[in-house]
DNA sequence: AATGAATGAGTGTTCATTCAT
DNA sequence: CATGAATGAACACTCATTCAT
């Protein structure tokens, strides 16, 4: 028997790997347009040169590109809000970082958000890519944290972070619709609406109430 | 050889509209609950007296009775907006007026959000009845037209906008989680967050505004 | 509204029926000829006049189908074989009435026997429809109560189970090959080979052997 | 770019008989374990060093193994059987001979019975390798010759042949499946229940025989 | 009108086979 | 020759919609 091996990348791994990010890309896409009931696989495959068989050589399923996608957002964008977030110290600061970081992932992502489907109608309100969920999730918990130490038991925690939450996702996705896009204005936005805000909520005085 | 059984042949008329209103009802629940993709037109005659078959003879396909239900929501939230924003004379008591709205239209189908799916956990991001995201339409042409009178040029209108909505839309979410659901409460949140914040945002002073 | 009851079967009760039947009969030629594994679900329907949707209607898996004709079986043998064994008192006679009981069953599946696929070609030997499986463990079950009772400790009772099994099924399959069907014959044949070779078996004497 | 080793360049002519083989034992293995239907070419070269690519280097499909198999256990027994039955001068004799055979060879092929599938359950029925199907056609065919010899015309001769092959094919089953594997019991088992049973035959004298 | 069985296109997924490297 | 990624037909099953009753 002769047996030969390669050794070195060489184009098979090149393809390999260009392949893999090409299903990703398009799932990303078609996830963001469609979310993930809607998605199909074959939507996802339409919007590559691949075949149904190969998107599964890639992902053992439909959930595992989400999963993956969603791994994706969240590793990236995590080591980003960490750090930005170690050297605020109140919490506006605390605020406009994250915020900030958010905005800049969000930016950094651009290109997919040019791209819109070839034949496809790019759906208005599905910003619902698994990788932006990701990232709320991550902005919760570190706006939780960052809230119940600088403001614990003076206003109503969970309907403070659920509206930062809110007005970021969405002057997120304003700020991405605008050219050209100024994450600047738009962070300073956000911060000086909840900060500036915040003086005037109703807060339960010393006698401790619950929510 | 089939023998037939009119029963109680009464007003038709009045059956006629009892029906609608029963897949309506039906429809709104499984939608809140299962969100349109994951729904199946099964699933709603399912809690309903009436067959598959009975159901298209109301509304011609699925996508129709969603339809329906955001034409029903929007047709009974705008009047009471309007009411509402009618004796408003400053931005804080045309938004307090709107949210207070809102909040009331949210609370009076409370019922819908009692129902809690048989077998399943009340998935998290379902709360997309059209009904619901009429209303939101319904608020925003309001907000806009609000905004535009009373401070337009002077701040970022599109985003003002948009933050008004997105946290009346999340802490009415909030809110009705909560036993007792209280609107006033929620109601006052909002109105304080956004009208405080309102002074600190970004304006652009006698230089022209962009897009 | 008025409403309408159907009462008394019907056309409908009928075909419903009937296409149940169908599929049944179907699906017995079916994995009779290919196997569970090799049949699939348009394998069946497709001797059949209804669609992919309607064998969904009757059965909820390929699976079930299957079931169902095993219980079917089972169900129709066991009393016979029951009674039949109940009369007889040596092992011969037990042996008889098992043996007369299961070709009499095969006999009266004939009509299944006779049907043979519209296109396909009848392989030969495949005669492992789910109904005669099932017949099969029922008969072990007896025939290995029966000799427990009458022969325990003497002979290889699990050696000579299988043969007896072994012997009725392939005699039954070669005595439905042949015009005229003669379960008699074929009974007497299996029963003398078996009870004729029985006292040349050896056996393990007085002190106990195991199996 | 990329590099190519070539290891021991060697006999060629012997890899290419090794590797031939290897699929057949891995083949031989998994189509024992998983039965033709269920077994996919993926897990037959999984146990082999080789790729899915070299296996359609060998064999030009999943069918061709398969009967290439029952090709290889043909050739193996028939010698064994004709040299046997060779020997043998009565009926007694000849079975014995051709049922010794068979289960020598059975027991020959020990190791893949000892395979037992990685996680799941030794699937009852799946004792069809092709190279024992293969194995039966041949002792039908002698058996056949042998009893066409010695007792034409006086008992039913597809039916006895029937049972013999019935018989030593449970037997063979059951046997290797005991620890230790005796091949002698077993021979005499069966072997003494049809000789045994032969004197109690039916007949059909004088007159002429039927089909 | 009401009914619910029938339909068939569509879904996620598998797998024998091919072919560029 | 070996390799393993690519292909696409096939599978079991679902579901919006139609239509005979």
């Amino acid at each position: 028997m002769s047996q030969v091996l390669y050794i070195s990348p060489g184009k098979r791994e090149q393809t390999k790997a260009a392949n893999r990010q090409a299903i990703l890309d398009a799932a990303r896409q078609v996830f963001g347009e469609l979310g993930f009931e809607t998605a199909t696989v074959r939507d996802i495959i339409r919007r590559t040169s691949l075949s149904v068989g190969a998107f599964y050589n890639y992902y053992r399923s439909k959930e595992e590109v989400f999963a993956a996608l969603a791994d994706d957002g969240a590793r990236r964008f995590k080591p980003i809000l960490r750090a930005q977030s170690a050297k605020a110290t109140d919490f506006e600061s605390y605020l406009r970082a994250a915020v900030a970081a958010y905005f800049d992932f969000l930016a950094g992502e651009r290109e997919t958000w040019l791209a819109g489907g070839p034949g496809g109608e790019p759906l208005p309100h599905a910003r619902n890519t698994p990788e932006i969920l990701a990232v709320f999730e991550e902005v919760r918990r570190v706006f939780a944290g960052i809230m119940d130490r600088d403001l614990a038991g003076k206003v109503d925690l969970d309907f403070l972070t659920a509206s930062c939450i809110a007005v970021a996702r969405e002057i997120g996705d304003k700020m991405m619709e605008r050219r050209p896009v100024d994450a600047e204005a738009a962070t300073d936005f956000v911060v000086r609406l909840i900060v500036g805000g915040l003086p005037s909520l109703p807060r339960f005085e010393p006698s401790g109430a619950d929510a």
